[in-house]
DNA sequence: TTTAAAGGGTACTGAATAGTACCTCAAAGG
DNA sequence: CCTTTGAGGTACTATTCAGTACCCTTTAAA
């Protein structure tokens, strides 16, 4: 979808400044060069005023306006409001996605699940992923298919990693084989209360050590309620709130 | 706010037509009585539109228009379309919230648990509530005080039901003192996955039998996370996924 | 029965919108 | 060096919208 505003004219002859210019290791014109980032530059600020004031409420003219450059222009790279949204949420979809860090993979699992918690948790209420649900969540009835993309680029690419993370490095100490549904109650577990926070902007932004604290918590509750030993993984004296007497 | 629509002169006299109007036991004129009436008309229409299109996309002419009366009519009941919009937001959030029913008193904590949970999904995937959250979600940039009623007269009500519960029927079977923590827990297992998928239109609407076995795993794993003695609720024979091997 | 308020209908204003037309100029490509 | 392409600038169209003005009819209240 839209990548006849980024024609690839399979490769062309030497530019005069000297040099190619290179994409994704492809060898291409100067103009295509400038053309793809000029388009880059488009999605950016027409993110901005998106994620401000919403579908209806941008204004393509002001998108113009703030790239300087004329109507004709914008209209030359994306032939409607429509195809700069579905260009946009592409591109935020493309660069929240990312891989997940487990990086923690040599300590305890208790360790290695606060360590991937915190990343949920960092992930999902990283600004860029709060705006992207404030924007999408109301296109579900106008325009589902866009929903549909940002789902299958995005979070669904999250969930893929975590159950898998689950299955290889879990999968001895769960009584569950459904490691997917396993996978989307960690996540419930670590971001749901920041998620409702962030979204709505009820409260400040978490601090670091909130985050730690709740990653930790999560990272207890779901080895108690997945683990086949819970009662391995007391919360007495690790987490607060815990009554004194046991 | 806006209950300058809403006058209450006192009590006015007896109405030709006989008799009086009562309204939360307040004998009124049926002046006033028929200018409540079509405030909530207006409102009811005013939804529809902005479940529909958002806030930007709704059109007070639409909306003038499909209550058959004139734009007169309709500016003299809301100066604007953000006092209509705030109305609509304060009178669905009185409307969800509502009180939760903790009838199944006399069950298993395992129970109770599930007919809570089940509850609370049954809360949280209503359309009126998912649409009120897709209208609302977007509105934290531009009218955070909305959002911040919204929450206060909706959802916070919920949140402190659940937590007064677990702390009454609860307080001696879970390990924690932080009642509003767990109640938060709670509902992230039991309506998290719900949620997104409702909120995004995702899939089909879940059926009573996937939120019947949502809600007792929901309860399941809520007690081994929170419970004092989790092995208590061995999972296995009660959920599907569950492996085979002790 | 009188009267004053409210609702209905139509037409309007002024502003903002998505999208177009046309011309000019810079620069990339050969 | 010359030609083509694309980008900038300005002005335009047609539409839609929030909100207003004016006038007529209905009807509740006294």
């Amino acid at each position: 979808m839209c990548n006849d505003a980024v024609p690839h004219s399979g490769f062309s002859s030497l530019a005069k400044g000297g040099g190619w210019y290179h994409i994704d290791g492809m060898k291409i014109g100067k103009r295509e060069s400038q053309r793809l980032q000029k388009r880059a530059q488009i999605i950016a600020v027409a993110r901005e005023h998106f994620f401000e004031k919403g579908f209806e409420g941008a204004s393509m003219s002001a998108i113009a306006a703030q790239l300087g450059g004329s109507k004709r222009t914008l209209w030359s790279y994306f032939p409607s409001k429509e195809e700069l949204f579905a260009a946009v949420v592409e591109d935020t979809a493309a660069g929240i996605r990312g891989g997940i860090d487990f990086s923690a993979a040599g300590d305890s699992p208790l360790d290695q699940l606060t360590h991937l918690s915190r990343t949920i948790i960092e992930r999902m209420t990283a600004p860029i992923a709060v705006q992207m649900f404030r924007l999408i969540s109301p296109m579900s009835e106008r325009n589902p298919e866009l929903v549909r993309i940002f789902f299958e680029r995005g979070p669904r690419r999250t969930q893929k990693s975590i159950a898998d993370y689950l299955r290889t490095n879990f999968g001895d100490l769960l009584w569950t084989d459904d490691y997917w549904q396993a996978g989307d109650d960690l996540v419930a577990l670590a971001a749901s209360n920041f998620h409702f926070e962030s979204l709505w902007g009820l409260t400040n932004p978490p601090t670091p050590k909130q985050k730690d604290a709740r990653a930790r918590l999560a990272a207890i509750l779901f080895l108690r309620a997945y683990g086949r030993h819970p009662e391995r993984w007391a919360p007495i004296d690790q987490v607060d709130g815990a009554k004194e007497t046991a």
